[in-house]
This record gives C-alpha cells, structure tokens and sequence, in this order.
RNA sequence: UGACCCAUGGUGUAACGGUAGCACUACAGAUUUUGGUUCUGUCUGUUAAGGUUCGAAUCCUUAUGGGUCAACCA
C-alpha cells in the first residue's frame, strides 16, 4: 500500500480508536449477516467486502452468520448459493458457517429473563390494534391493556406461545420500553411472533420465532462481534439494540451504520429482480445482465475487479450513486492483466490474398498477452481465404479512418500487410475484398520497411470455428430506473440489452478455451466462455467493451 | 412537519483548525503490430448566510436541500 498518512474511512476511525483504548483487548471481530431468502447482489458485494477486509485489516475475524429467523421465506437452497458466492469472492469466514436459528433457545431464554425482569409482556391485541396503538412519529403511542400483565401471567403465557397452545397472529410478546418514544422502534416492538411453519433447519422444533430486533443483537453479542456493520436504515435500530443487551447484561456489540451502495444502471430491489426473472426479461437469477453475483460471475467479472470497486468506492454515510463506469474500469483494469488475447470476426467479411498460394496453409505465433510475458503464445493458420470484421473496411473512408479501403493497406495482427485491390460487391453491398499482400512483412520479421497505420484483427476462414457471442448491454436505459415517482422500472428496459450473434469466426484455438476463463478479443472486447459453450459450437458471454478512441458513425 | 442521519468538481472519496488531494468520467497530446494498455496534460468543487479564530471544508448558529423511521420482514 502507499506510504505517507493513511486515509481512513469513518469505521477505521472507530477501529483504531479502540485498538487505541485496549478495547475488548484489540479483538477485532466482525460479520456478515444475510437472510437466506434470495441470491445475493452487487450491494452485498460491498457489505461482504467491508466485513471482511477491515477484520483481515486489523488482524481479526469474520463470521458468516444466517439471520434465518423468520420460515416463511427461507430455504436452504438460499445458503449454498450465498456461501458459494462469498468462496468465489474470495473470502473465506470463520471456522463453520453459522446460523440465528441455532440460538433460538438462547434467544427463548433471554425474552424469559425479560419477562422475570419485568421488560416484556404478552400482548393479545391484534396486528392492527397494536399498529394503532403505536400512532405515528409525530404523536405519542398509547399503552396497550395487556402492558401489565403480571409477571407470573406473561411467563405462563409465553411458554404457552412456546408450546403451540395459541393460533398464528393471536399474541406476541413485546419488550415494554417507551410508547411515547419519538423512535417508533422503542415503542413497545414485538419480539416473538407466532408461526405454526417448517424452518428450514430446526424443523417444527419451534411455533414462536424472535423478530429481527430481539435476535440480531443477541446473535452478535454470543458470538462475540465487536463491530456489527449494517447499513443506515438499521440507525433507528441501535438504541433498541442498545437497550437489548443492557438490560441482558450480555457482551456489547457495537452497531455501526454505513450508507449502502447505490448503483447506476443496476437495481438490487429483491422484489424487482425477482420480478425480471419471473417476466423472462432475463432468463434467471445468473443471467449475466444481473446485478447478483451470480449474474457478475457469469458475466466474467473477475472477483478481484468487484474487489477492488468496493475498495475504490469507498465508505461514508451520506446517499451515493456510483458510477458503472467505475466498476467497469476496475474489471478492464483486471482482465487487461490476466485475460489471454484471441482473434474473432464478429461480422465476418471475406478477404482472398490473389498473390498467396493456393491452398498452402502456413503457421504464424501470436503473443497470448502483452501484459504477461510468461503468458507465452499460440499459433495462427494462415491461408489465401481471411475473414476480417466489416466494420474495418469503408469504401469511402472518412478523414481519420486509418482501417482497409481501396488501395490502402493495414496490418493483419500477428500476419502480413495487405492492400486492397479490389472490391467485389452486389446490390447487398461488399462481398468479398480481393487484396495483395507483402511476403517480407511477415511479424517479427519485417524487412519491407511500410509503415501502416491501422492493425486489424482477422481469422483463416479454412481453419476458422463459426460459433455465437452474446453481447450485453446494460439492462435498463436510466441511470436510476428506481428513481422515479411516476415511473417503473420496467418503463426503462433496454430493448437491446442482449444481442445474440451466430455468426461470429473463432481462431481455432477457441476449441481449447474453458468456461469461465476470461479472454480479450482483440480489438473487440473481454469476454468469457459461457457454460453452454462446446469446443466445436463457442458460446461466449461479453464481459465489457475495450475503451474506443475512435467510432465508425454507421451509414 | 416529531426524531435521527447526511451535505466537498459530472460521480465517488480524502484533507481531523494551516497549500482542497486521489480515482472514475470527459477532452487533448505522446508511445503502440489491439483506435486497447502505458505515459503526459487540461477542465470542473467545499449548499447558503452569519459567528468563533491570526487562519474554517473542518468548530458554533440558523436556513436550505436530500435521506431514514410508524411489518407479527430483515
């Protein structure tokens, strides 16, 4: 890292200030917390990251914890693919992964103790009489007639909820705090609920189940997390949490707030996304047009690119929107290091060499990648019959066009120079180009002594694989397409963000290329072995663009 | 209109009372067998008004703007 004064952000402020202290002896622990009930997305990247890295940062340790108390919405299908995402991002969590539900009796213990204490009851009012009860921001709450009840009541009570004596809804237990609180999260929050359902790990062990507020705190204070990480909107929450493990007189967590990141061109409303995948606007939660990680994975963002965007984008408090750009730039700035260098004609447009023999095939070596030496390379036929994209030839070329037109010349990447003789064409337009080419310009072996402006990438159309790419495009066509009052989201899909070409020619090598490995196409973009691609059919997925200096304006 | 949080170029983030910096974007130029990469440069900023101070992005006050909170969700 660079040298001088370390810029901190707000949370390493916090951190070092009680490193400073001897704060709980310089333990550093922190953790990631999600409800498995969805798939995770670019704004979890960021919780992950922060999580993790600040604990590897100041040498402590993070915890993987599944905040699985509410079983109506959660599966175990959801915890494979959110731990599968975080190994991927590389991270790896402390010791097993660990679960809110495997501290229901804990948790069940501690709303007793609240209730011999005095600090929770039993309320038989109904959702909306409760909801009532607590009026609004502005104006105080009223007591509820079941607020005091005897101990003795509400302990029999509760463990009656516990023994499945009572119906769904029929009664909860609430902490007795504050109705006239201006925080509407102290007055009075439900704590347990009752639920006749299937949890996904403990079964039908249980009929009642903590509410968020009386299990999260809880779950960090017996684990022992000393910085509980969460983001803004949880601020209201603290004070609860706060007085949770006061009058418990368990181990203090500290909540910290964040501000969430924000996006452009993406969305992480979990309703939303599942609405894109239920609509077949993309066609599932990995589909690479997704903000998941799921969908980033398969789109081939290299994990250490969504890496180092959390890293740049930094963490405050106030509201962001950052920029795709950014993330983009960080996977460029990756895969221009790793990504091995190939030659594809996305819209091919046949070239014969009139002055190479017929029907020789030779073989030329071509550099894998650039930035990487011990990359090595790979070899390239050569024929009498090239492909080269359509778009690198115009007729009548524009002022600052230095690709192929009649009677200019250009290098084939890797190969010879050309020039063009002749252009063969019918009412469609340009058929073939019939050009010449220059023996002693051969790659690394030059003695022509021609100096050409342009170098286009090309493929032998005698050894050349035809096969498919799928192009993505971002999916909406507003930087914020939830950021509107009298519109949806779906008022802004991006009608193009798939293009599907079939008609693309792949150097042979591509029959050796894997699934998931990126690779630049040069001149074209990275892109990444989709899991439907087969040595002798290629199917790849567009990461992202090159950067373009220069733009053909399309006739 | 109750409480709480926030306000630095187009975007994001630093500067902890003492030269407003970095990154992305945009635009120039150099290099280049990828119009990529790399390198160099340019543009644009402290929400406003008062106050404290030798000195304020930073501290105080007020205003303005934005956000959050009223699930038996998390």
């Amino acid at each position: 890292m660079s040298e001088g004064k370390a810029h901190l952000n707000f949370i390493e402020e916090i951190i070092e200030e009680d490193l400073r202290n001897g704060k709980h002896s310089g333990r550093i622990h922190t953790r990631f917390p999600p409800e498995p009930n969805g798939y995770l997305h670019i704004g979890h990247v960021k919780a992950i990251t922060i999580n993790f890295e600040l604990a590897k940062k100041y040498g402590g340790k993070t915890n993987l914890r599944f905040d699985d108390t509410n079983p109506t919405t959660e599966d175990t299908e959801y915890v494979e693919g959110i731990m599968q995402d975080i190994r991927w991002l590389g991270y790896q969590w402390e010791a097993e992964a660990l679960y809110a539900s495997d501290y229901f009796e804990q948790l069940y213990q501690y709303a007793l103790k609240l209730i011999e204490m005095g600090l929770a009851y039993v309320d038989d009012s109904t959702p909306e009489q409760i909801a009532e009860m607590k009026k609004t921001p502005t104006e105080a709450g009223i007591e509820s007639p079941y607020r005091n009840r005897s101990i003795e009541e509400n302990l029999e009570l509760f463990k009656d909820m516990r023994a499945g004596k009572f119906e769904d809804g029929s009664r909860v237990l609430r902490a007795k705090v504050d109705m006239s609180s201006p925080n509407m999260h102290m007055r009075d929050p439900v704590i347990y609920r009752i639920k006749h359902e299937h949890h996904h790990r403990t079964g039908d062990n249980w009929c009642i189940y903590p509410m968020y507020d009386f299990a999260h705190g809880q779950s960090d204070s017996i684990e022992g997390i000393t910085h509980s990480l969460c983001s803004l909107e949880f601020t209201h929450h603290r004070p609860l949490y706060d007085w949770f493990i006061e009058k418990l007189g368990i181990f203090p967590s500290r909540q910290i707030e964040f501000a969430r990141m924000n996006v452009t061109y993406m969305i992480t409303s979990k309703r939303k996304l599942l609405k894109l995948v239920e609509e077949g606007i993309v066609t599932g939660w990995d589909d690479p047009r997704m903000p998941t990680i799921a969908g980033m994975r398969r789109r081939g963002y290299p994990a250490a690119a969504l890496r180092q965007f959390c890293e740049k984008a930094g963490v405050a408090k106030r509201d962001n929107l950052i920029e795709i750009e950014l993330l983009e730039s960080c996977v460029r700035d990756e895969l221009n290091r790793i990504a091995l260098r190939a030659m594809v004609v996305t819209d091919p447009i046949k070239v014969v060499i009139t002055n190479y023999e017929e029907g020789k095939t030779e073989v030329l070596f071509a550099e894998n990648n650039p930035e990487d030496e011990t990359a090595g390379s790979r070899e390239l036929s050569f024929s009498n019959e090239l492909f080269i994209e359509r778009d690198d030839f115009m007729e009548n070329p524009p002022k600052g066009y230095f690709r192929l037109y009649p009677g200019g010349s250009v290098r084939l990447k890797s190969a010879y120079i050309i020039t063009c003789e002749e252009v063969i064409k019918d009412e469609n337009g340009v058929l073939e180009l019939r050009c010449k080419y220059v023996p002693e310009s051969k790659s690394g072996e030059d003695t022509s002594g021609l100096k050409v402006k342009g170098t286009l990438h090309w493929v032998d159309a005698k050894t050349a694989i035809e096969g498919e790419i799928r192009d993505y495009d971002r999916l909406f066509t507003d930087p914020t397409p939830a950021g509107h009052d009298d519109k949806d989201v779906f008022d802004f899909i991006n009608p193009e963000s798939l293009i599907i070409n079939k008609n693309a020619r792949f150097e042979s090598s591509v029959a050796l290329m894997k699934e998931g490995t990126p690779y630049q196409f040069m001149r074209k973009g990275y892109y990444t072995a989709d899991r439907d691609h087969r040595p002798d059919h290629p199917v790849f997925n567009s990461t992202v663009n090159l950067k373009e200096g220069f733009k053909v304006q399309k006739a």
